[in-house]
DNA sequence: CGACCTTTGTGACTTTTGTTACAATCCGCC
DNA sequence: GGCGGATTGTAACAAAAGTCACAAAGGTCG
């Protein structure tokens, strides 16, 4: 595990930081489309993603979603962090969007650390600042944008993070990430071939320039 | 300010911490509508609320706004805490909603607190929490609810952090704090009189019974 | 091969929200 | 009093998004 956190972390945590880690974290593998973490859930521990994407989502009274970001390598869930304070039920869900590794630490850590390592406080600071600033272009899709340009970004980034423009995904299962519905998706689907930027076919979309 | 301080925060941050802040912080009174923070704007400080409230809008490359949330006493601006990382230019605008009263803090001593004070490091992250969950209340609603409801919502929000039933605001204002158009809260508005739960004069709005 | 489920395409229609235009009213101020 | 700006009310229309219904095409598996 060691060189594992060594590769992702190794040149922003000190030597002694990262030897603690590799004591009390737990290493975890697990497969793309496995649910890390559900809404109401107490939260055990914090993850440090290794490798691979976690897309986070929010969910309403009824079960509509909504994709608020992806985590990538190097990230934490700040919303995890939120734990060690007052509530500590996850108010978001949490996916593996690809084939994913991580560290998990125990929660007592988190208060520890932060007194004791000036390079896990900057980390922490640094993971919330991404954490709000991906909340505020999440809000900024959602309330200025509509749907055809929320759906271009949203074959942007999912193409991005998967380092893949080949985006295999059901046209219902996009709705579901940008709470529409998929009649819609697929008009405006429709609607990118027909302008040359993409290339529909069943179960995936080719991403020709968008 | 030493006594100030001690009613708003007396309680959470130990006596050194406390003496720190007298010591380094200025005290501001600011006018209700007074601008604190304008997007771009170089962040000089960090404010500690401790009376009146703040609001806080995001703003899109046409000008579009969207109020986020508002801060209360006993409140910080986590944006502002991004300003110690990475980027230091504000992503948000702050108004003051009220006439309100606040210590600024030079930044630098935010790292050093947080190393030094535990009442401060929780300080901090309960900071950084509330206005995570604010986000999430607001992503919320601009995604799940439709106007009439954001509308209803906006009213209380309004009448709670100002604590008058008496919504002082023109509706043209109010479809700028929810990315709307006037004549569409005028419509909405007087719905919700024909119903019985507010009452519509010039410049202001008498909630009834929401 | 053929029954069956999943996925996509599309027309017709509704609801929600936004836009334009204009009238009516209120209010301050000369 | 009356001029002029700000505010509110409302009708008519347009655009965006959602819903319903159903057809067509793909793929699985006995």
């Amino acid at each position: 595990m060691i060189q594992e956190l060594r590769e992702s972390y190794g040149n922003q945590f000190e030597e002694g930081l990262l030897a603690e880690i590799a004591q009390v974290g737990t290493f975890r593998e697990v497969p793309a489309g496995h649910k890390l973490m559900e809404i109401g859930e107490y939260i055990k521990g914090m993850p440090l993603l290794i490798s691979g994407v976690i897309k986070i989502l929010r969910e309403d009274s009824e079960g509509d979603e909504l994709l608020l970001y992806y985590l990538e390598q190097g990230d934490t869930c700040s919303m995890t962090m939120s734990c060690c304070m007052g509530q500590s039920r996850s108010e978001i869900r949490a996916i593996a969007e690809t084939d994913a590794r991580l560290i998990m630490i125990p929660i007592r850590k988190m208060e520890e650390w932060t007194a004791k390592y000036r390079s896990w406080r900057n980390f922490v600071f640094e993971s919330y600042n991404n954490r709000l600033n991906e909340m505020l272009q999440t809000i900024d899709s959602i309330a200025f944008m509509n749907m055809d340009e929320r759906l271009v970004k949203y074959l942007k980034d999912k193409a991005r993070v998967n380092e893949d423009n080949t985006i295999r995904n059901t046209h219902q299962e996009i709705a579901y990430d940008l709470h529409s519905s998929r009649v819609v998706i697929s008009r405006l689907l429709k609607k990118l071939e027909q302008m040359g930027k993409i290339e529909l076919h069943r179960n995936y979309i080719q991403i020709l320039d968008l």
